[in-house]
DNA sequence: GACATATCTAAAGCC
DNA sequence: TAGATATGTC
């Protein structure tokens, strides 16, 4: 009778339509999570009349909530007033309606991890502290995981005792949390800590969610950290129908601050839960499953299940063993053109390689570049924190609040426009003097007068621009204001006058920028509005992904096996199976960061459907030096039934490249050389003396050599540089700052 | 202030 | 090795 459910299997089922009560579903690797999930959305609306506007369903990524947003939307129809929201994304908007009782203008903005990190920059600069011991992000990693404890600056301070380490941080933390709320601004934990403390702070607006949201679900329950789950457990709280989906065994963020307490014990946090274990594997074959079950099962840390599939048992992982690292990407790019050949029907796009580290794409790269094979890289740097995107975005920040010195400090001197240090430390003292901003105080006479003809005209006219900018706003589209910006700051010109690849490419970015300012001025229109400058900058404040991962692109997938949790590839490659790489050096002396490591394998192991093949290197360039290598001991959890290769892990390996995981700590006069120094320094005194080339001595179209990159064609000659392309690298790369050259 | 050179360091990345 | 950042030089 309700047909639309029939698809599911009977647990799916079961998990579908029980709706009141707290309800952990383990969704184990491709067992039908969303599919799930949004089924019992729809299920809770068609046939418990159950409004959309009682239904909230936090998800961590905007990926994630966008595809259950479009599959819910395709099962029910309009779904008018359901919140299907990040956890982040969901915080702004009920800080956005009801922050005000924290003190927070309900205009404040939010800043991204690069605006908190030059905060902490100044404020260790203002104390002169020594920016090793005090490195920003080690900073802010104390803060974060401060505030996600709920714990304040001065319950820092106590906590931590009387350490002067702990006791700087304390004032870094308590100076930090000061800026923020002066600038009226929130970082990313503050959206979600801010929350818990309203709550806790107004029982009338925790009501009033309560009240609203009836039915709670929440995605990757795995991935919850403690403010998280206390924000969901303030919420259900009063009715208890709250639905949690995740998997332990995927929990791979731990290192974030997921805590996987949060899902082990479920059952103890919502008294009467009810357990349903999605255990049929709908991707992978039979072989598969049960080696990436092998491995899990030996963590001792996780909820007892075992996936199992109808599938067959398929081909046997083959493992092969490389002999370089060189080696291993050919053998990979060799097996893609021969399944290729073999298997008609398999595309490039079909063909994953999830690796541990990002460094470990660059031999793909190469090796892929030079036999022709298309392939795409997706490496960890999002497009909204690429340099010239962020800076654009800080010129329209700063255009739409004229007061936000931390993005003014940003793009003052970007594109070079002879601002430098000097001069914004006048601008600086003025504005703390008169308690002006920054862009206020610099126009003043004060300042102004104590410039350098060069620095006051261009401080001058970057005041002129931003604040017409600023009055011009309304009454500008954001795309002409954008434009505007490029031109004027003369963004755009800098980066054309050194024309170099990586230029290009960020103007291609910044053009991919404007297009995404105008498919949100199209959406705004749809939605019968304009989008203004304001507007603008809020969507974009918690979004992320737009270079995901393209499914229809015709190429090679590589990527961290991080960031393929969540999807899956006929053929999955996984190399650098080795100690020290996987499992990361950094985590083999714990056993909860080895079965952190293990549960990563698992995760990879199970995105491949069809085929899964891993490989390793005897020996392996690793921050310009080779060396053996251990095989990884993932690979010996692997039952030998369901694994093929030239496998020589039994043999007694030797253990050649223990001693490069266990560094040595040397000290000589009191300083600490770190044994990567000492490596540098030995190998620099062996170095043969270096030949210097002048500029005046060459002219392009000439050959030259240099130590390492070896023969190559100089280019250009610009100022001081000397730019010159290599063969070795092929068109792809140019190299600068080359003093080591010989004219051939 | 801008560019050149030296030195240091190295995991994963959601919002 | 290669990128990021600190330091030195013009």
């Amino acid at each position: 009778m309700i047909d639309y459910l029939s698809k599911l299997n009977k647990q799916q089922y079961e998990a579908a339509t029980t709706i009141e009560g707290p309800l952990l579903i383990l969704a184990g690797a491709g067992s039908g999570k969303t599919g799930t999930m949004t089924h019992r959305i729809a299920y809770m609306v068609k046939d418990c009349n159950i409004s959309p506007y009682s239904i909230l369903a936090v998800t961590f990524t905007n990926k994630a909530a966008k595809e259950m947003r479009e599959r819910v939307e395709n099962l029910v129809g309009n779904i008018q007033g359901m919140w299907i929201q990040t956890f982040h994304s969901c915080c702004l908007r009920i800080l956005r309606m009801d922050g005000d009782r924290l003190g927070y203008g309900n205009n404040f903005v939010v800043y991204d991890p690069v605006d908190q990190k030059s905060i902490v920059k100044n404020l260790c600069k203002e104390r002169n502290l020594d920016e090793k011991r005090f490195a920003p992000a080690y900073v802010l990693s104390e803060i974060s995981k401060a505030k996600e404890a709920e714990i304040s600056p001065e319950a820092y301070a106590r906590r931590k005792g009387g350490l002067e380490q702990f006791q700087v941080i304390y004032q870094l933390y308590d100076a930090y949390e000061k800026q923020l709320k002066k600038n009226n601004a929130m970082d990313f934990d503050d959206l979600i800590l801010n929350t818990v403390r309203l709550f806790e702070m107004d029982e009338e607006v925790l009501l009033k969610y309560q009240n609203r949201f009836k039915y709670i679900m929440v995605d990757e329950y795995q991935d919850t950290n403690m403010l998280q789950y206390k924000l969901i457990k303030m919420l259900g709280e009063a009715h208890g129908n709250v639905c949690v989906v995740g998997d332990d065994d995927q929990s791979i963020y731990q290192w974030r601050g997921a805590d996987i307490r949060n899902i082990l014990e479920f059952e103890k946090d919502f008294k009467g839960a009810k357990v349903v274990k999605l255990e049929e594997n709908y991707r992978s074959t039979g072989n598969i499953i049960a080696a990436a079950h092998s491995v899990i099962s030996r963590n001792t840390q996780r909820k007892d299940k075992k996936l199992w599939t109808r599938a067959e048992d398929g081909e046997k992982i083959e493992y092969y063993r490389a002999e370089s690292d060189y080696d291993e990407a050919r053998y990979v790019a060799d097996k893609i053109k021969e399944l290729m050949r073999k298997n008609e029907s398999l595309k490039y796009s079909d063909f994953a390689i999830l690796y541990r580290t990002n460094v470990q794409s660059r031999r793909f790269e190469e090796c892929f570049g030079k036999k022709g094979m298309p392939y795409q890289v997706l490496s960890g740097l999002r497009f909204f924190d690429r340099k010239e995107i962020k800076d654009l975005m800080c010129y329209m920040r700063l255009v739409d609040n004229p007061k936000d010195d931390v993005s003014l400090l940003r793009v003052i001197n970007e594109p070079k426009r002879g601002v430098g240090a000097k001069t914004v430390e006048s601008i600086q003292a003025v504005a703390k003097t008169t308690e002006m901003s920054m862009l206020e105080a610099m126009t003043l006479p004060e300042v102004m007068d104590g410039l350098s003809a060069k620095a006051s005209q261009a401080v001058g006219e970057f005041a002129a621009l931003i604040n017409s900018l600023a009055i011009e706003k309304d009454n500008m589209s954001v795309a002409d204001v954008y434009d505007t910006l490029l031109v004027r700051s003369g963004y755009v010109k800098a980066l054309e006058e050194q024309d170099t690849v990586e230029n290009e490419s960020r103007i291609e970015n910044l053009l991919e920028f404007k297009s995404v300012i105008e498919e949100k001025a199209k959406d705004a229109e749809n939605a019968g509005e304009v989008l203004t400058l304001a507007s603008f900058m809020e969507s974009l404040a918690l979004v992320a992904d737009v270079d995901n991962h393209n499914p229809d692109e015709e190429a090679v997938v590589l990527m961290t096996m991080h960031s393929a949790k969540g999807l899956e590839f006929p053929v999955v490659f996984m190399p650098g199976m080795e100690t020290g790489i996987f499992p990361s050096y950094r985590s083999i002396d714990r056993e909860d960061g080895i079965e952190e490591e293990r549960r990563l394998c698992y995760v990879g192991m199970t995105r491949a459907k069809q085929r899964l093949f891993m490989t390793s290197a005897e020996t392996r360039m690793l921050y310009g030096k080779t060396d053996f290598t251990t095989e990884s001991q993932f690979l010996k959890e692997i039952d030998r039934k369901y694994m093929t290769g030239n496998a020589v892990y039994e043999k007694k390996n030797q253990g050649m490249s223990q001693a490069r995981y266990s560094p040595v700590t040397t000290y000589s006069k009191g300083t600490y050389v770190s044994p990567i120094a000492q490596l540098e320094a030995v190998r620099k005194a062996a170095a043969p003396p270096k030949e210097t080339l002048a500029k005046s001595d060459v002219q392009p179209g000439d050959l030259v050599e240099h130590v390492k990159f070896g023969k190559g064609t100089v280019i250009e000659l610009k100022g001081n540089i000397v730019t010159v392309m290599f063969e070795e690298f092929g068109v792809k790369k140019m190299a600068r700052d080359m003093a080591p050259l010989k004219k051939l």
